[in-house]
DNA sequence: CATATTCATGACAACGTTGTCGTCAGCGAT
DNA sequence: ATCGCTGACGACAACGTTGTCATGAATATG
C-alpha cells in the first residue's frame, strides 16, 4: 500500500547504523503508528492480517523500539546502576555479577559507575549522571571507608532515586545490604579456640575500612568470651593485600614467638602470612594455624589448603537488587516500604588444612 | 514571574523521587524553556540578570536535566556498553576497569551486560537490548571460545553500533583490541630456555580458547626455534583453574619424570602446579621452573614468588574505548574509518624467583 | 530622527514513543 | 429501518528536550 514513498528520503546511510522508527514501519505496513506499536506491544487485538503485514514490515526494516522514547513516556527507564569501587578485587566483582544477573532477570539495564577511589569524592558527580539518565534505582557498591558516606548529610534523600547500600553500618532511613563480617570472623576465631589454640592473632585490614572493624570486633569477641588475650602486641593493621599479610607475619611472630594462631583478615594477607611462615621454618598448621577470609578460588590451592570464610556475595548482589526492586515498586504506588530494610547474611566457614591440628 | 502557580499541580510527590523539568523552571523563573535551556547548556549570550534568575531557580527546583529526552533529539545517548563474560575473574575485570574509565573520561555512560556462559547463547538477545536502548558503541569483552562469534554471521553488521572485539583473532572488517598472547608465551619460554631449561612442558588452558591456543603456539614456536621437543607428552590441556594446574603437572611429571620446566598458562594453573610440585618434592626453581601468566597480585606472594606474564588488560580496555570512540565520531560523519582497526598490545615478562636458576 | 544592526529572548516543531479518545464498519436486536 | 454495541483502527497530544526561526528591544549608524 505503501505511496511510492521509495525515494522520500533518498539517503539512509549505508554504514552507520540507521534506526527504522515507528512511522517507517507504519507507511510500509500501510498502517498508522499506533497499530504498529500494538502490535509491537501485544496490546488488544489486532486482525491477523494486519498482524502480519506489521510484522514483515517490522522484520524487513529490522525495527527496533526505542526505549528511550519509551521511558520519556512512562517516566521510568527501566534502567539500574551500581556504583562500585575495586571491581578488580574478587569480592566487588562478585557482587556486581550477582547484581547484573538479578538486574537482568528483572527485566532492568544495568549501568556501570566506578569511583577512583573510595573515598567518596567522585559521589556528587556520580550521583548527578545517573539522575540524568533518571535510573529507577541505585545500587551503592562502594565499601564504607572513613567518611565516604558525607555525601548523604548534604543530599536531600528524596531527591534521590532509590538507593540500597552495601557493606555499611545499618543507618536509620537506609536501605542496606551486608554480609555480617562480625559473626564470621567470629566463627573463624572460635575454629581456632575449638582447634585448642590459645595465642591467637589477628592481621586486620585497614581499620579505616567498616568492614575490617567488624571483623576485627569479631576477633576480639570469640576471645573475651573464651578468656582468651587480645593485646595489643596480637594485633597488626595491614592492607588488605599478600605484602602486608608477609609483612605482619614477620611482625606479629617477632612481637609474640609463641603465637600459635593467626586470623588474616583476607585471603590475600594469609597468602602472605604463610609465606613468612614457610620462610622462618614455622610448620602450618602443626607450630601455626592460619584462617582467612573470603575464600578466593585459590585458597584452596594454596600451601597448606587455607581454612577461609565464605561470604555469599552473588547473593549480596542478588538480595540488593530484590530489595531495590521493591523500593522502586513502593515509591511508584506512594506507599512507604515498611519492611525491614536491612539485611545481613551470615557467612560460612570453609575448614581446610590450615588451621587442623591433625 | 510566576502566576501563583503554586496550587495547580497540588501533590508532589513526597517521598518518591520527583523530577522538575524545564517548564518548571521556566515558570518560576518567568522564562521561556528555551531560555532556561540555553543557561543549562552554556549556549549563547543571556543576560547576567536572567541567567541569575533562571540559575537560582534551578537550584532551588534541584533540576537535572533529562538525556533521554536529549538523547532523543541528538539521536545519541553517549552511552556505551560492555559485552562481558567472567568479569569475576581477574582479567576481564581488569579491563572493565579499563574500559569504564576511558568511557567515562570520554563522556561516556556504561552499559554492563554480562552472559551466563561464553558460548554465545544470549548474544542475540543481548544485542536487541543495547539496540533498543541505541547505544552509541559496543565493546565485546568476551573471550573467543568456540563459535562463540557465530552471531556476527547471522547479523547484518550494518544494523548495529559499532563494535570493538577484545581478545580474538583479527578478522577482517572487525575493530579487534588483543593481547598478543602468542608473543607472551614465547617470551615466556624463551626466558625458560635462557635459563638453561631443555625439556619444557605447558599446562594449556581449554583449547577451544582462543587465547589459550594462541599461548600453545607461543611456546610451540620458542621451542621450535631452539631446536627443542615439543612431543604431546609435553603437554596437558587443562583448565584455567588452580585445580586442574595440579592435575597438569602430576601428569606431566608422570609422562616426562626428568621434566626441568612448565610454562602454566594462567597464574591459577601455575599456583595449582607448584602446589603438586612441594608434594611430589620437587623444589622450584632448583629441580623445576614455572612460569605463569597473567600477573595476579597473588603470584608476587607465591612460594615461590612466580615468574609470570604481565598484560596491561587496563589498556586493552582503554584503546578499545578509544577505537570505538573513533568509529563513532567517524560514523556521524558518515566517513570509514580507514585506519587500522587491529591493535596488538605486546604483554611483558615479569621474573621472578620461581623460573630462576640460582 | 529614521534606519540598520545587534542582542536577548520566545514560539513552535521535532525527536520516537504511548495514552486517550474518537471514528467507522459490521452486526444483532428491536 | 433504527438503534446500540462491539471490534479494529487512527488522530492527536504528551513525555522533556533542543534546533530553527521570528520577534522586539536596545544600540549603533547615517
Amino acid at each position: 500500500m505503501g505511496t511510492i514513498p521509495t525515494q522520500e528520503k533518498p539517503l539512509r546511510r549505508a554504514n552507520s547504523s540507521f534506526h527504522a522508527t515507528l512511522k517507517d514501519v507504519a507507511k510500509l505496513a500501510g498502517v498508522s503508528t499506533k497499530t504498529v506499536s500494538r502490535v509491537v506491544n501485544h496490546q488488544d487485538e489486532i486482525r491477523k492480517a494486519t498482524r502480519e503485514r506489521v510484522q514483515a514490515a517490522i522484520e524487513q526494516l529490522g525495527y527496533r523500539p526505542n526505549v528511550l522514547a519509551r521511558s520519556l513516556i512512562h517516566q521510568r527507564s527501566n534502567t539500574l546502576a551500581v556504583v562500585a569501587w575495586g571491581i578488580d578485587y574478587f569480592g566487588p566483582s562478585r557482587t556486581v555479577v550477582g547484581i547484573e544477573q538479578q538486574a537482568h532477570e528483572l527485566g532492568y539495564s544495568l549501568f556501570l559507575s566506578l569511583m577512583d577511589q573510595p573515598d567518596g569524592g567522585d559521589s556528587e558527580k556520580i550521583l548527578d549522571t545517573l539522575i540524568t539518565h533518571r535510573v529507577d534505582g541505585i545500587i551503592w557498591a562502594v565499601p564504607e571507608v572513613g567518611d565516604n558516606r558525607s555525601w548523604l548529610k548534604s543530599n536531600p534523600l528524596d531527591r534521590l532515586p532509590p538507593i540500597v547500600f552495601l557493606s555499611m553500618e545499618a543507618r536509620p532511613g537506609l536501605a542496606v545490604v551486608a554480609v555480617d563480617n562480625c559473626c564470621g570472623a567470629k566463627q573463624a576465631t572460635q575454629h581456632l579456640i575449638d582447634q585448642g589454640r590459645r595465642k591467637i592473632g589477628i592481621i586486620t585490614g585497614p581499620l579505616t575500612w567498616w568492614e575490617a572493624r567488624e571483623r576485627y570486633t569479631g576477633w576480639q569477641a570469640a576471645l573475651h568470651q573464651a578468656g582468651l588475650p587480645t593485646s595489643s602486641s596480637l594485633v597488626f593493621e595491614g592492607e588488605w593485600t599478600a605484602a602486608s599479610g608477609e609483612q605482619g607475619m614477620r611482625i606479629l611472630l617477632n612481637q609474640e614467638p609463641d603465637i600459635d594462631a593467626v586470623f588474616a583478615s583476607s585471603d590475600q594477607i594469609a597468602l602472605g602470612a604463610l609465606g613468612t611462615a614457610h620462610r622462618l621454618g614455622r610448620r602450618v598448621p602443626q607450630d601455626l594455624a592460619i584462617v582467612g577470609y573470603d575464600n578466593i578460588p585459590e585458597s584452596a590451592c594454596f600451601w597448606p589448603p587455607l581454612t577461609t570464610v565464605y561470604q555469599q556475595l552473588t547473593d549480596v548482589g542478588r538480595v540488593a537488587v530484590q530489595t531495590l526492586h521493591k523500593m522502586i515498586e513502593a515509591n511508584r504506588q506512594l506507599k512507604t516500604l515498611e519492611e525491614a530494610t536491612v539485611t545481613m547474611i551470615t557467612p560460612e566457614l570453609i575448614v581446610r588444612e590450615s588451621s587442623l591440628r591433625s
